[in-house]
RNA sequence: GCCGCGGUAGUAUAGCCCGGCUAUUAUGCGGGCCUGUCGAGCCCGUGACCCGGGUUCAAAUCCCGGCCGCGGCGCCA
């Protein structure tokens, strides 16, 4: 039961059981279904906690009742003030017999979109109108699950010692370069949407050991694709006294324990979106970058060694390892980010790795260099100016720890966890190349 | 940005290849019947061919351009 009666209501619709037979209740939500048999009407209220069945009988009801009721349209916002009656024909076993009902907010027709589901809408429809898409079952799911994600990632970080912070959105410089970045106006200065935590982030490890941050991200990039945004939820960790290895295990533990979580509490959710996850077990398969093209290559695909791996290239890894999640690691040090650390042994090779979904890339991370010539060294190498990132190798001159990390995109992670198409669809208003409202 | 496919009532669709008839069906909406529905049912009605140009006696259908969408690729630490 929800503890929480206001002004406007005393139980939530999920709250109306037979346990509650003869009380009388207020509850208010929006109309999700009319049934209108003649004699009798149902009209199905849903609320945030789902849905409950007001029984209007046209002998018995009030004549006020059966006014009202008569003007209800889908969608429209309803207060109703009845008792509660225990029944095996009701839906969930019990039903309101209202005494009263009150229009908050009659709903125009037709609506843009069926909440009820019964009609389907394609993803830009759903988009465009997306207030009533977010009120069917199906997205109600996805936002459950999504919390039930949150809370679990933040409950096994804290449980081994990460702090939750905050890291500045609004930044000085094009800090990585690669990315295209969205300028904004700070005070008459020129100024940038931060594309990531990570240079921050670091820095923080280097003072609390140990952090983690979920928050925006933005990059201005071409990228149209069904797992790309303008603006994205990027779940980023950082340790101080870890390498690659050790933030490897804290990953794969946190999705494991997220997949637990959900396949317990979320089991409703999970059937609302006809999913089911996969039984995975730890150690998750790791297979070094090297050896994923060696295995392209037994295939048939041609590839060269350094060149980093696409999307065809992780699908026919997928249908090789025949296992839903992995991580390849020790990636040509060249095709990843100037913080990455170099393997001692090999150089050439870096101390980094990707998580992967079938074909798709959750999250990657690595261990960081955090010597101060190496680093300068790494950003000439791939020319960058070592002068525009003064304020981040600064503190490398006071104390930086060797540390690890990684960033895992969460709409990514839930687009395995619902099983939809697009990360638009998980995401509550996605900003895209071409979506600036709703 | 490139390639492919598409754009038909509020929503989702059939028709398009092979031009012509009242543009199909579901859902919604309006009306009617019905006292236990739970995607209620049955009957009647309502509402649409993305925009511009072309071909043709005749265009939803064929051609050209545009706009928009979806998928793939590319781009993306």
């Amino acid at each position: 039961m929800i503890q929480m009666e206001t002004k406007y209501k005393t139980v939530m619709c999920r709250d109306v059981d037979k346990r509650l037979h003869g009380k009388t209740v207020v509850m208010a939500g929006w109309v999700h279904q009319i049934r209108d048999l003649g004699g009798k009407k149902f009209v199905v209220v849903r609320d945030g906690s789902g849905l409950v069945q007001v029984t209007i009988a046209k002998d018995s009801s009030s004549k006020d009742v059966l006014e009202i009721a008569e003007q209800l349209t889908l969608e429209s916002v309803v207060q109703v003030k009845g008792v509660v009656k225990e029944d095996p024909r009701a839906p969930r076993g019990a039903e309101i017999a209202p005494i009263e009902i009150k229009i908050l907010n009659l709903a125009k027709k037709p609506l843009p979109l069926d909440v009820s589901g019964k009609v389907p809408a394609d993803i830009d429809t759903r988009l465009r109108e997306r207030v009533m898409d977010l009120r069917r079952r199906e997205m109600r799911a996805v936002v459950k699950i999504g919390d039930t994600v949150l809370k679990v990632i933040r409950e096994v970080l804290r449980q081994k010692g990460f702090v939750e912070v905050f890291t500045p959105k609004i930044i000085a410089t094009a800090t990585e370069g690669g990315a295209n970045l969205f300028p904004v106006i700070y005070f008459g200065k020129e100024a940038f949407l931060a594309q990531s935590p990570q240079l921050y982030k670091e820095l923080l490890a280097a003072s609390l050991e140990r952090v983690f941050e979920i928050g925006p991200a933005w990059r201005a990039e071409e990228s149209d694709t069904p797992y790309h945004l303008a603006e994205f939820i990027s779940i980023d960790v950082e340790a101080a006294f870890m390498d690659y290895e050790d933030v490897m295990k804290i990953l794969e533990e946190v999705v494991y324990e997220v997949i637990k979580s959900v396949k317990q509490e979320n089991e409703d959710d999970l059937h609302a979106l006809n999913h089911s996850l996969p039984e995975i077990s730890l150690p998750l398969p790791r297979v070094r970058y090297i050896d994923a093209v060696k295995m392209l290559r037994d295939k048939g695909v041609e590839i060269e060694i350094g060149e980093d791996l696409s999307a065809t290239h992780l699908r026919l890894l997928n249908e090789t390892l025949n296992t839903p999640l992995y991580f390849i690691t020790e990636f040509p040090t060249k095709i990843r980010a100037f913080y990455t650390k170099p393997k001692d042994s090999d150089p050439i090779y870096s101390e980094s790795f990707d998580l992967v979904w079938k074909h798709l890339e959750l999250a990657s991370g690595s261990s960081r260099i955090h010597l101060k010539e190496q680093l300068i060294k790494a950003l000439n190498d791939r020319g960058l100016n070592a002068e525009s990132f003064s304020y981040f190798i600064k503190w490398f001159d006071y104390g930086m720890p060797p540390h690890a990390g990684w960033g895992m995109g969460y709409a990514r992670l839930m687009l395995m966890l619902t099983g939809r198409n697009s990360v638009k669809e998980v995401t509550l208003f996605p900003r895209d190349k071409k979506r600036l409202v709703p």
